[in-house]
Formats: structure tokens, sequence, C-alpha cells
DNA sequence: TAGATTGTTAATCGATTAACAATC
DNA sequence: TAGATTGTTAATCGATTAACAATC
């Protein structure tokens, strides 16, 4: 497998290819083209050629990329052929939410851990999980082994529970609060901002058919 | 307002401007360098005065920016100055988890209808709002002016929706279901896909501190 | 063999960053 | 005036796309 730097935005593409690929295996497709690929993912095949290309040669010319053995390839290349431990704080809504989706399971991803700085929160169950408090994080994330982290707390409290995780070790973090953060160079952080991302759309938006003031009160 | 045309990395940044805007404007700054904004928000202060510069000139030279009087503009490019209603389809775990965040309201975005096409759904109350059955969509969009649409239902209904979305008009989907979708032009679709951006993370990791198969199972 | 499709190089396109004149 | 900071142009960087030889 040849190394060179990849860029960000193809390792972003890799758990989007191998979602696709799951479901193409499982309705029984064998092979697959990159044309195939782009069409449904809404992207050029030549460049799902190129990001695949540069782990390897996974395909086979004439004929196109097995599917079982891409979506082999690239759990590999992402490291998720071994379970991935996660340790998740913030029990509001949104990481209740989060720790009952267990789609995380097939992708050997798995939450192991749930943390809550609210003591009328700690010691109730989620999902199997017993909420721990935060002073649990560092031993907790040791014991278990967990390198990814996910913070689901409001956003003033983002920055302080980023500094927990890089603290105890963890290498990964994903944020769902609307802040950016710092962390110390080794650990990566990717962000979830939905609500940026629902405030842009509105730029594409006509500008004729926007409710004026207090009609929106139903 | 000069006005070619702009790309969807700045449309996506200027949220993030916005938040930290207010940020600092209720905390009483009045003031503020693209400098300041990039050490804060891990940006090229040119980058910032790029993207600023390309609605107008908001920036006083010597000086910087004025907090409040870039929020309003802001506001203003994204639309955010009226309030703009929003539609949800999915009231599992995630879909009540967003109706129950009312931090849109200050951002004059507003969830004014939701949907679900399970019958034993409808009829419950989720946050001051009725779930409503799917063949209600289209009349209620209409008579409320809705022109964004949320997804928060399971992949395989995902582009259902997006299609019974456009259907009815709706000019902006924000998909949190983990799927590619096809949406008419007109239409615009972004992705909360936040079980990518999960999966991507672990490229990052370390090899040597992965669990090994069954040791998560606490 | 003829047709299809990869892997890869070269060309294009776009986004980020540096630099600096303008000016507060 | 001197110092600071914008707006903008030019330079750089990186990512996407086109093209095509290799080959199944």
């Amino acid at each position: 497998m040849k190394q060179e730097k990849i860029s960000d935005a193809v390792v972003r593409r890799l758990p989007v290819y191998l979602r696709y690929l799951n479901e193409l295996s499982l309705s029984g497709v064998q092979t697959v083209s990159s044309q195939d690929l782009g069409e449904k993912l809404n992207l050029n095949p030549a460049q799902i050629r190129k990001d695949l290309a540069s782990f390897g040669e996974f395909g086979r010319k004439g004929v196109g990329y097995n599917a079982a053995y891409l979506i082999e390839k690239i759990r590999q290349i992402l490291k998720l052929d071994k379970t991935l431990g996660v340790a998740l704080v913030g029990t509001g809504n949104l990481g209740r939410a989060l720790c009952n989706y267990n789609m995380y399971t097939k992708d050997n991803m798995k939450i192991v851990a749930v943390f809550d700085a609210d003591a009328s929160k700690t010691g109730t169950q989620i999902n199997h999980l017993t909420v721990q408090p935060m002073h649990e994080l560092k031993e907790t994330v040791d014991r278990l082994g967990v390198t990814i982290g996910i913070i689901t707390v409001p956003a003033w409290e983002a920055q302080n529970v980023a500094d927990r995780f890089a603290a105890a070790g963890i290498k990964g973090i994903l944020n769902f609060a609307p802040a950016v953060l710092k962390v110390p160079p080794g650990v990566r952080i990717h962000y979830a901002d939905f609500t940026a991302e629902l405030l842009s759309l509105a730029y594409y938006m006509d500008d004729d058919n926007r409710l004026s003031e207090g009609e929106v009160n139903v």
C-alpha cells in the first residue's frame, strides 16, 4: 500500500464509498465501476479512481472493483478492521440520541463510556451504559483504551471538554457543539456543525418566499 | 454590495463568523480585526478579509470591523434578517433532539412543522408542535411558507423524503441520514453526515491503541 | 479480438495565502 | 505623524478533471 500524504478531502470520502459499497454488497452486487460509484455518489469517476489508487491497486482494468474486496481494503485503510472505543460527554437530547444510535457497531465503532458534569444525570442509564461523572473520565479512558471522544455539551463548555479529552489521551474528537475549539498537536478534531450547515442553506433561498416577522409563530 | 459568484466554501464560513461575532458583541466588544477573528477561528486573516470583502466594504482600514455592524451585514447576506420556517421529517431520537434545540430562534430559523410516516407517532406533541402525517406535508409547507426541510429518517427512507420535499416546493434540505441523495435543480442539499465524520477520524488514530475484537464489550 | 475500465500523468480549475498600497 | 489594518492583486498551493496508455 503506497503512502504519500493523503489529503483530508480523500479521507472524508472513504466512509461514503464504504457505506455505499456495503449497500451494494448486501444486495448481491459483486463488481462496481468508478462510473457507477460516481453516478450514485455525485462524484467524478476520475476522482474516485484517484482516491482509491492512492492507497493501492484495488481494481481490475476492463472490469471494475470487487465490492467485497474494496470494502475490506477501505476498512483497513480507515483502521476500522478492529473495534474503536468512543467516549461521549454531554447527555442532553443530542447526546442521548447518539448513544441510542447503534449503527456504529457494524462499522466497528462503539460508544463505550458516557459522561456528564451534571450530578443529577450521573448514575442514570443510557442504552446499557451508566452516565459517569467527569472526574472519572481519564481513568475510564485509560482502562477501556478509548481513543475517540464525542462532544455534545453546550457551546460554552465545549472547549473545557476538549481540554479534558486531550488530557485524558484521546486522539480524535468529534465536536457537535457550535464552537471552534483549540486542541493540542497530535489531537485531531472534526466538526459536526449542523447549525452552520443549516444557516448557510439560507443563503441559497430565494428572496421572495421568506416569512415576515412574527408570521412564523403559528 | 458587489456580487460575483460566491463560492460555497465562503458561504459556509459566514455562519461561523456570525456565531463568534455574536459572542463578542454580547461580551461588549465593539471592534474586531481579521487577525483576532483568524486566531479564534483557526483561519487565515487574509482569507477572512477576502471572504467579507466579496460582499462589500465592511471594515475600516487601520481599525478593523465593527462587530454589531458586521453581524447585521452577515445576517443580511445569509438572508437571516427575516425568519425562515423549517419543516422536519422523522421523529426518532435525533429528530426530537433537533426539535428541542431552540437556538435557531435567535438566528431567525425555526422548526414550524414536524412529520412522521409512522402513524403511531402522528398526533403526538414535540416541543409545542403536533407531529403530522406525511400526506399533510405539501399543504402545510405551502400554508406556512416553509422553504427549508430537515431529514432525520433512516437512510433507506431519506431519498423518498427528499423527493417529497422537492415536490412540496422546498428549496433547501439538510440531510442527517447517512446517504447521498439526488435532488432536482434549484433545490440545494447540505449534509450533516456525522457518521462519515466519525469514521474518517479513525484514519488518524495510531495503530497501537486499538482494542481487539470483543474487548470492547465491557 | 473488441470493448470496457483501471491507474496515472498532465491540464485545469479554484481556493488559500502573501504582499502591499491605501487609508483610518 | 506613526502604527495598524483593511481591501485587493498577485503568487502559491492543492484539488479536481480530462485524457489516454495499459490491460483485463
